[in-house]
DNA sequence: TACAATTAAATTGCGTACAATTGAATTGTA
DNA sequence: TACAATTCAATTGTACGCAATTTAATTGTA
């Protein structure tokens, strides 16, 4: 019981440092795309959906608009997405893509590719860690109040 | 393939998502404690060891001088460790537990059982996710050159 | 032994991350 | 219909996180 307090006995700490390293390792590939990693997710969401607004799009990636705003800020700067207030409730800000956002979908379809071969899990297990994650993810959402 | 950009379908946004969450879960809880979440494992390390130089604790945490460094100036001004020189090789820092520091062990006992209850795997689900995680760190430093 | 190469920590600069607050728009209700 | 409560995005303030650079100490070697 003691021995709760070492870091090789956490479950948290593995989590932490996994997602760091991996996202470590997207940097050189995003890189020639000009995306940190907190855009690209972004972009996934936009490349997929097209445009949505910034609560919701702050829901898919468990982010706030504190941390939204500056990243749709650069996004905006860079053309990829435009923001714009939704005429029909002047509270909300509807992000859309650019042509050219659209553009550079190409470009990224490479990436799953190569951050995979980093990842070199077999596919049995990346699939029970993916379900393992997201079935984490929706423990701790049913225990918010 | 095409769907390979869907964000559902990424292995490394669950994974980012999950740390995340986690971390904030962690807080209300280390808030009483007076300790940030990089701050409280870094604690850790200390709490197992008792002394270890900036070098090898980021290692431990992943972590560069460039986040340490500021952590534990931090850490020191709480009077929780003091950071000396070492005289046998002046390069090195070496980051030293105190009294105090030892002391807050007993108020972070609560903490692992805490951050159980929210995570709420069953014991065989957390043992895989723990088993898989260092996995993938493990694969992720084979694939460093 | 000089001195180039290496190593460790600190610093700098940029980009998140998030709690708390602000301000504007909308909704619910007395 | 007033107006309090709610909602949303933006802002503020604090704390990472990391690449790149700097500075000081040590090591390797000609």
């Amino acid at each position: 019981m003691e021995d709760s307090l070492k870091l090789e006995n956490q479950l948290c700490f593995p989590l932490y440092a996994c997602s760091k390293e991996v996202i470590r390792r997207y940097k050189p590939i995003l890189d020639k795309l000009d995306l940190t990693y907190t855009q690209y997710i972004t972009m996934m969401v936009l490349w997929e959906y097209g445009s949505i607004n910034v609560k919701k799009l702050g829901n898919m990636l468990f982010l706030d608009s504190g941390t939204l705003t500056p990243v749709l800020k650069k996004l905006e700067s860079k053309e990829y997405i435009s923001r714009d207030r939704d005429n029909n409730d002047e509270r909300n800000v509807i992000i859309s893509i650019t042509k050219r956002g659209n553009e550079l979908k190409k470009d990224a379809m490479v990436v799953p590719g190569e951050i995979g071969k980093c990842i070199n899990l077999s596919r049995d297990e990346a699939i029970e860690l993916y379900r393992l994650l997201y079935k984490l993810l929706g423990n701790m959402e049913d225990s918010d109040v």
